[in-house]
DNA sequence: GCCGTTTTCGGCCCGACTGTTTTCAGTCG
């Protein structure tokens, strides 16, 4: 069994615990287990073998004993009766939004529906709004929310995220009473996939239902969830939840640091302000230990004034933690030994690889391109047309190629006295057998190759992994494309052993591209940070089939500092001259 | 379930909104 499965298992049997109604905290214990193992870079079988299970955080005596034997029988059998005891049904219903757990378990027990469907049963013929504390507006809203579900299920790619929400900022930016305004979330934290968009505003106390009110009218609104005095709720056309939050100038930063999250950090933040005798909650610092009745922060102010997040974790005894490095992965240790990167920055982007043009898929020539990296500043630019295995692309026959680097070649030197390299390169397909699309005769006049996995997805993990492995070994390829073929959010993926691929490319010094190219973000920023670790070196690349795929880049270097990369973990943060050395050190 | 700079037992982060109540439980983030 591999790690994902055993991450899955422990969070359904923390679902499962939740809807018995078990202590919160025993909940709280498998759902934060089975994280840790999700994103667990060790080899857990390893951690198995040798004991070293409990020396993780959070893993005790009964979760290392469940773990072990999830791994080593694939099964688990106190996973088992907890499954047999309850109608599977309930699982799905909880993720009906506003349905819970306690509620599951009210209509299973009172009107026996175990199944979404036959909670809409009850709904539609009235036995909903009958049950002692629910009504005619729970039972509204849960259709609604059966509804929602259906049309809406899944997360958002964070570009499509950030388009709508840079909209809604700059709605609430004109607002006149609006002082400090910004979006938060995951979205801020930069993570690949995004479930909802949080905005937050500062404003007078006074002027807050105004700007709730201008954001519930926003145009693209299609529902509102939740309209409070501080607080309201919507789905945007598309099925993007957003929410907004409307605060005191004063307040401000803690709001931001707690909406930006992720909950897993801030529940640590909170916990090491106790510790400092402390309490820390989105409006404020107050002190630790106040009886029930007394005032908190947000109606004394806070007892530590901060302007910023930065002022914050100063608060905190640490350095600033940048908002993607916010998943409790070790930053807050990092922060406090003034130990956390520098991370890489838009600006320290000089080029790019990975861009098609017209010889191929691509919508532009090899010239417009160009153009357009010049004009974005770039000082060189890597074309990777495909090879002749992808006919559908139109990928390069061998007798196109001549033509192909010679144009690629007369462009370069061109460009090259307006202060723009062009470097031809290639992606090449790895073949089913590892092998690649052409001879190392053709491979040897690119500047560099890209190797990637463009067909048979289907073939199982170790397969696939010794295809990929095999393809790595060969001198003439520079860099792995879109690593893992987990397209997020798609149904093209392949099944790959992350950690061998890591691995090799660490081997034979084999730089992984990190795919900004919204439909081929794919290698999770844990694995970024392995890759780091291993000191294998990445190249944000755009997979540019046009001018406006140069957009793209921002993201990639937003995944990037998630992996906690510098300039020296990029090789495109190195001007061309020094690039160009590095592209071709593996043939030497 | 886990955990310990006071703890091997008794804690475990904190607050807003909704719908149902008439003081609060459930849900969410």
């Amino acid at each position: 069994m591999d790690k994902a499965k055993v991450a899955e298992i422990l969070e359904e049997i923390g679902t499962l615990l939740d809807l018995k109604g078990e202590n919160p905290f025993k909940v709280r214990a498998y759902h934060n287990a089975a994280r840790l193992i999700g994103g667990l870079q060790q080899d857990l079988g390893a951690l198995v073998e040798t004991g070293q299970l409990r020396e993780l955080k959070g893993i005790g005596e009964a979760l290392s004993e469940k773990i072990t034997e999830l791994w080593k029988t694939d099964r688990l059998k106190y996973h088992d009766d907890l499954k047999a005891s309850l109608p599977s049904g309930l699982v799905e219903m909880i993720a009906i939004p506003g349905f819970g757990p306690k509620r599951a378990q009210v209509v299973h027990k009172k009107l026996k529906a175990d199944s979404i469907e036959k909670l809409e049963a009850a709904c539609k013929d009235g036995r909903i709004a009958q049950l002692e504390g629910f009504g005619e507006k729970s039972q509204e809203n849960i259709l609604q929310g059966i509804e929602q579900l259906r049309r809406f299920a899944g997360r958002h790619h964070y570009h499509k995220a950030l388009a709508a929400a840079l909209g809604i900022l700059e709605s609430l930016r004109e607002h006149p009473a609006a002082i400090r305004c910004e979006y938060a979330g995951s979205l801020r934290r930069c993570r690949e996939t995004v479930g909802d968009v949080d905005f937050l505003v500062s404003a007078k106390e006074k002027d807050a239902p105004a700007l709730i009110e201008r954001f519930v009218r926003l145009p693209g609104v299609i529902s509102i969830n939740a309209k409070g005095e501080t607080k309201s709720s919507v789905v945007l056309d598309g099925g993007i939840q957003a929410d907004l939050r409307v605060v005191s100038d004063a307040q401000f930063p803690f709001a931001l640091a707690y909406f930006t999250g992720s909950k897993e950090h801030n529940i640590a933040l909170r916990v090491r302000a106790l510790a400092r005798g402390l309490s820390l909650n989105e409006y404020g610092f107050s002190k630790a230990g106040k009886d029930k009745d007394e005032k908190g922060a947000r109606d004394t102010g806070s007892v530590i004034q901060c302007r910023t997040e930065e002022d914050i974790h100063e608060a905190m005894e640490l350095d600033y933690i940048p908002p993607e490095l916010r998943e409790e992965m070790g930053e807050i240790e990092a922060a406090e030994k003034g130990k956390l990167p520098k991370l890489i920055e838009k600006e320290n982007l000089r080029g790019t690889f990975h861009c098609h043009s017209t010889w191929t898929d691509g919508a532009e020539t090899i010239g417009s391109m160009a153009v357009a990296a010049q004009e974005l500043g770039l000082d060189y630019l890597g074309m990777a047309d495909h090879s002749k295995s992808e006919f559908q692309a139109r990928g390069l026959k061998d007798d196109q190629i001549p033509g192909y680097i010679a144009e690629t070649r007369k462009l370069d030197r061109k460009f090259r006295k307006l202060g723009l390299r062009i470097f031809a390169g290639i992606e090449v397909d790895i073949l089913e057998n590892g092998s690649l699309d052409y001879s190392d005769k053709i491979l040897a006049q690119f500047d560099y190759c890209i190797a990637a996995v463009h067909r048979g997805f289907t073939m199982d993990e170790m397969t696939m992994t010794a295809r990929i492995v095999k393809a790595l070994a060969n001198p003439h390829v520079t860099m792995l494309a879109h690593p893992t073929g987990r397209l997020l959010l798609s149904r093209e993926a392949y099944a790959v052993d992350m950690r061998a691929v890591i691995e090799a490319c660490a081997k034979h010094g084999v730089i992984i591209e990190l795919n900004s190219h919204p439909w081929r973000l794919d290698m999770d920023w844990r694995w970024w940070k392995f890759a780091k670790e291993r000191g294998v070196k990445c190249a944000i690349n755009p997979d540019a089939h046009g001018t406006p795929d140069f957009q793209s880049l921002a993201i990639g270097v937003g995944i990037a500092r998630k992996g906690w990369l510098t300039r020296d973990d990029v090789i495109n943060c190195l001007p061309a001259d020094k690039v160009e050395a590095v592209l071709k050190a593996r043939r030497k």
